[in-house]
DNA sequence: CAGTATCCTGTCCGATACTG
DNA sequence: CAGTATCGGACAGGATACTG
């Protein structure tokens, strides 16, 4: 990932690729938001190299998604659990089961995401704070104070 | 992306990332659910060079999330737009946007999601059908009817 | 303008072997 | 159990040149 290209300081989406861009980051973060904590756990779930997990977590701790804590002194053992921003990431990872669930449905297992308690269907939907639901198409993403002249003008070209 | 791992089949995260899992697919996404078309377009706005170019756009034309569709003949020209497939991916990149904006403000570029109309900010959220708002920590993803044995075991044995 | 054709590099990832 | 050390392959992605 190293593409470093103009867009990733301006777009908010390219900036969060380059932190959780990878297949196998994605699928740490999922399990490691299922309760996941340790080497051997997510070894055995994912079937991924022990190399390549040493790198994924490691690249996970660096970008602060997770968190690295002893749970073991003599043999010092780490386990690996989600940190403030890791544990938000559940969001993104719940539109994309939404997604996959309504166009890959057909295809394998089909799962689907309800509330706890009541067992009834939810999806990811667009709010105000006040919890008043805002269809998507009404939505824009719109330049903050911060935004540079350039991603304004991107932004308000926006159709959309 | 040639991973083909059992859990490929499985997990709904795994089987979207299968389809839009690269960095530039998504970026291509993004852009396309912005309003780009045209071969032209895509490539000024990301700085992608063109062979790529040319494979993320037939990629995501064969996953079904973008469609060629001929503006002109003679010279015969294609222009790509979102499926439906496509614009319902809009609720996904959303939530990037959303969180990216919580946890990487402060560098570059600030932006926004808010109501066109009033401007108010708007955030994603899981909800009921029925526009009632649920707190992601009661949703949980459910194994579905089609869903095998593994595959329940595996959603069951989330604390979450 | 909308690509195709080549060539090249980086690195993601897999497989396997080894260690305290 | 929780990794580290190597090796090799596939391919995403970059750069550049060319075409109807």
């Amino acid at each position: 990932m190293q593409r470093k290209s103009l867009i990733s300081d301006e777009c908010p989406i390219a900036r969060s690729l380059e932190r959780v861009g990878e297949w196998w980051s994605i699928l740490i973060m999922r399990d490691a938001l299922h309760g996941l904590r340790r080497f051997d756990e997510f070894s055995r779930s994912l079937g991924i190299a022990p190399n390549m997990l040493t790198r994924r977590l490691n690249g996970l701790v660096e970008v602060g998604m997770l968190e690295r804590r002893p749970y073991s002194q003599r043999p010092l053992r780490y386990e690996y659990v989600p940190t403030a921003k890791g544990e938000d990431f559940r969001m993104v990872l719940m539109s994309l089961v939404a997604w996959g669930n309504r166009h890959y449905a057909e295809e394998g297992t089909s799962v689907e995401v309800v509330e706890r308690q009541t067992g009834r269907a939810v999806q990811p939907m667009m709010a105000t704070a006040e919890g008043q639901l805002i269809p998507l198409d009404q939505c824009v993403v719109q330049a903050g104070p911060a935004a540079s002249t350039g991603m304004r003008q991107r932004l308000e070209s926006i159709p959309q």
